[in-house]
DNA sequence: CTACCGATCGCCT
DNA sequence: GGCGATCGGTAGC
């Protein structure tokens, strides 16, 4: 996965990512939901500027952007053009998934990788890989075709910038999050 | 299947 | 002091 590949608009790579292999020492598999964050985003970290927790976001394209959600879980995402990422919300567990089950203390396929803290607990990403480069150890990156076809939709759990379609899937896949959520027609 | 709630803490106003 | 790029449990249809 050369360098060139982030160095672009987040929404593009966001869709492009959607089918490609990522594997952190040696756990995961295919890449089945993402969000695409911009500095022009309300909804982003990196919306009001550098501060110290999105300090990665503006940092160089190819390294992953590590925070903690609520509190409690982390979420993994992969740096873009400055100020930009994407945030990985599943993908389907195809690489050891005997680790990823002890690691969430279930079996369910459906729900190992399914929503960004989920994922990051079965690949056992933390803050500690915040920052890092994506094209080394622990992290192997490799391109794929989506098992079917990607679908873009409104981004998950925001209060802001709800509609903006942001979010690309796998159409019917098991392993996503939620289900396509369709755009509100007029008079809803 | 969807809906609500509590946990828990870094970041912001 | 308030609010999340969330999750797991419980309740209800």
């Amino acid at each position: 996965m050369p360098a060139a590949f982030f160095a672009r608009p987040a929404v593009q790579v966001a869709r492009d990512l959607v089918g490609c292999v990522l594997r952190v020492d040696g756990v995961g598999g295919p890449i089945v939901e993402t969000e695409a964050y911009d500095r022009t985003d309300p909804a982003s970290h990196s919306f009001a500027g550098p501060t110290r927790r999105n300090a990665s976001m503006f940092g160089p394209a190819g390294h992953a952007y590590v925070y903690r959600s609520y509190g409690l879980h982390w979420c993994l995402n992969l740096v873009c053009e400055p100020g930009s990422a994407v945030l990985l919300r599943a993908l389907e567990p195809r690489y050891d998934p005997a680790t990823m089950a002890a690691r969430r203390g279930l079996d369910d396929p459906r729900r190992l990788c399914a929503g960004p803290g989920r994922l990051c607990q079965a690949l056992g990403v933390t803050d500690a890989q915040d920052g890092v480069p994506l094209d080394r150890a622990p992290f192997h990156l490799a391109f794929g075709a989506p098992d079917g076809t990607v679908v873009a939709c409104g981004r998950i759990g925001l209060t802001r910038a709800v509609e903006t379609p942001w979010r690309f899937l796998v159409a019917g896949s098991r392993f996503v999050s939620r289900p396509v959520r369709p755009r509100p027609r007029q008079g809803d």
